[in-house]
DNA sequence: GCCGTTTTCGGCCCGACTGTTTTCAGTCG
């Protein structure tokens, strides 16, 4: 619609219905035309539409439009920077079409002579550009999860359990994966070669493979996967070569080898009787990354990573307060079926419009039915929080008076992310001496595979948390994952804690938090240092503790 | 296209930034 003149207003309107669909919990299936116009945003023209979907699965006006518009636009129409009008643009003034079109024309300059257009945006379509196709074939691990436990079970069935293993960046839970790579033990290669071509989501490139390894894909989502067979001796051996990180093969040991020549030079009964051939103990596969495993492994001091039963509770949650889809009432009752004591509940704050988030009013009404449910829900508990906006210096949004009202309060960056790393380290600084902060959310606010966060001095970010006691997110939802993990070891080392969150906007959200604990792991987080290990009676305390100690009055 | 009324039209969420302009359009969160 944006890109054929449509008006903007109706535009604007299917917009605002969609928004309504998605972020509620309505069975649109059920309702007839007179309870559909009864939803805010849909009126009569768009329950025709609805009602006609529902009936015919078709929606000719859609269809004309795809119709009309060059597939490759739409892609175009994705990347960072480039909206509607400047889409149009393109394809009218260029004839642009395609994203491999596009950077054509930005190499030729000719980008940079349209009107409205110039020398930057061009160079930052290109960036754009660039970025979606660095990122091309990559997945967030979550994505992939499914089907590649299904491929492990389905291979380890015909195969024997034993005889399969995940190896490379799944097996180390990386959050991205680039391929998916299994090994299995064999003295058959052609056998096995041969049953996974009868499995129907695998399709090999018969160019690129070779006698010992079967190259391919996985057909949806499209990944690249590769398949490598060990004779029964070396694979122990081999799979753990094909699991460390490079520079964790690299380590030293005492005999003055890498690890990974140990590894080649022997062969082993168990992964456990490999690590300790080379004077370590045994390093579990997320940890073999070449960072601070070493250390543990060499000092025979592994500790014991979080596991998803150590969640007591589940901090940092959306209602329909501001953009969630759930009722508080919902989201607390879900959380209690599923076994937690305790749901965080922090919406939006007054300043993150587009997200509804709450005036000061509404905290109070929000508040006032937190009391109400926890009188009926007891033991269970909800503690009140906000997701409150870190403003452009830094402050937070709200008056003392209401800061001080909430049990806890997450400070965000949403607005303004375009700051170079002495402006944003320097906001959040001013944020974390907050006293009324309690958990910094998603640091740097990347959303994995559609943007980097802003850069921030991690070590100032984290050293500052310590002094003023904050706790530090990893928010688990898989395009963020923010904490990186590659920071949660030296958070540690500091004494500051860190917060598995969901940031659920619904109820199905929770499911998120196993992601955040795959990481945490990663980064050797541990039971005694995750706030939302605690049992609802401690994290009561904590929070009350915390509040006396920070503002005595 | 929707909504609400100051009802059958007129207005539609907001603030900041960027890069292009020379006062503001386009984009983002």
């Amino acid at each position: 619609m944006e890109l054929h003149d449509e008006n903007s207003f109706k535009i604007r309107s299917y917009q605002t219905a969609l928004n309504t669909i998605e972020r509620g919990d309505i069975d649109l299936t059920k309702l007839d035309q007179e309870a559909l116009q009864k939803i805010n945003g849909i009126g009569k023209s768009l329950a025709e539409v609805i009602l006609n979907l529902i009936d015919t699965e078709t929606f000719p006006y859609l269809e004309d439009l795809l119709g009309k518009t060059p597939r490759g636009l739409l892609e175009v129409l994705n990347l960072k920077g480039l909206g509607p009008k400047k889409v149009k643009a393109l394809w009218e003034e260029l004839n642009i079409t395609s994203t491999h079109e596009l950077m054509e024309a930005c190499q030729a300059g000719q980008v940079a002579k349209l009107k409205g257009f110039g020398e930057k945006t061009q160079e930052t379509i290109i960036q754009s550009l660039d970025f979606m196709a660095s990122n091309l074939g990559k997945w967030h691990y979550a994505e992939l999860d499914e089907v590649v436990q299904q491929l492990l079970m389905e291979l380890q069935d015909r195969l024997g359990k034993e005889n399969v293993a995940l190896v490379g960046e799944f097996a180390r839970n990386m959050e991205i994966i680039d391929k998916v790579e299994i090994l299995v033990k064999t003295e058959d290669r052609k056998e096995v070669w041969r049953i996974l071509g009868e499995i129907e989501i695998l399709e090999q490139d018969t160019v690129k493979s070779s006698p010992f390894t079967w190259r391919g894909k996985i057909l949806e989502p499209e990944v690249k996967v590769h398949f490598y067979a060990s004779e029964p001796s070396k694979f122990i051996s081999e799979k753990l070569i094909r699991t460390g990180s490079p520079s964790h093969l690299l380590l030293p040991t005492e005999e003055g080898k890498t690890l990974a020549e140990v590894f080649s030079l022997h062969a082993f009964g168990s992964e456990k009787e490999a690590y300790e051939k080379a004077g370590l103990a045994y390093i579990l596969p997320e940890l073999r990354e070449g960072q601070f495993e070493h250390k543990w492994a060499k000092d025979q001091v592994m500790p014991k990573l979080l596991m998803d039963s150590d969640l007591k509770g589940i901090l940092h949650n959306h209602s329909t307060y501001s953009d969630g889809k759930h009722s508080l009432k919902e989201m607390a009752e879900y959380a209690y079926e599923l076994g937690y004591e305790y749901l965080g509940i922090s919406d939006h704050s007054r300043t993150a419009i587009y997200a509804g988030g709450l005036e000061i009013e509404m905290v109070k009404k929000q508040q006032q039915e937190i009391e109400d449910l926890n009188k009926t829900m007891s033991p269970f508990v909800i503690f009140s929080g906000i997701e409150s906006d870190i403003l452009l210096d830094g402050s937070l949004d709200y008056p003392e008076e209401v800061l001080q009202s909430f049990d806890f309060v997450v400070a965000s960056i949403h607005s303004s992310l375009g700051m170079n790393i002495n402006k944003a380290t320097s906001r959040l600084l001013n944020a974390i001496s907050n006293p009324y902060t309690t958990i910094l959310g998603h640091p740097t606010g990347r959303l994995l595979l559609r943007r980097d966060g802003y850069p921030i001095d991690h070590k100032t970010i984290i050293d500052a948390c310590a002094l003023h006691q904050v706790v530090i997110e990893i928010n688990a939802n898989p395009w963020r994952l923010d904490l990186d993990w590659r920071w949660v070891h030296y958070a540690m080392e500091k004494g500051v804690k860190l917060a598995i969150n969901p940031d659920a906007h619904e109820k199905a959200g929770y499911a998120h938090m196993k992601y955040g604990v795959l990481v945490g792991r990663k980064g050797g987080l541990t039971k005694e240092m995750t706030l939302n290990a605690l049992s609802a009676e401690e994290l009561k305390n904590y929070f009350m503790q915390r509040k006396l100690e920070k503002n005595p009055k």
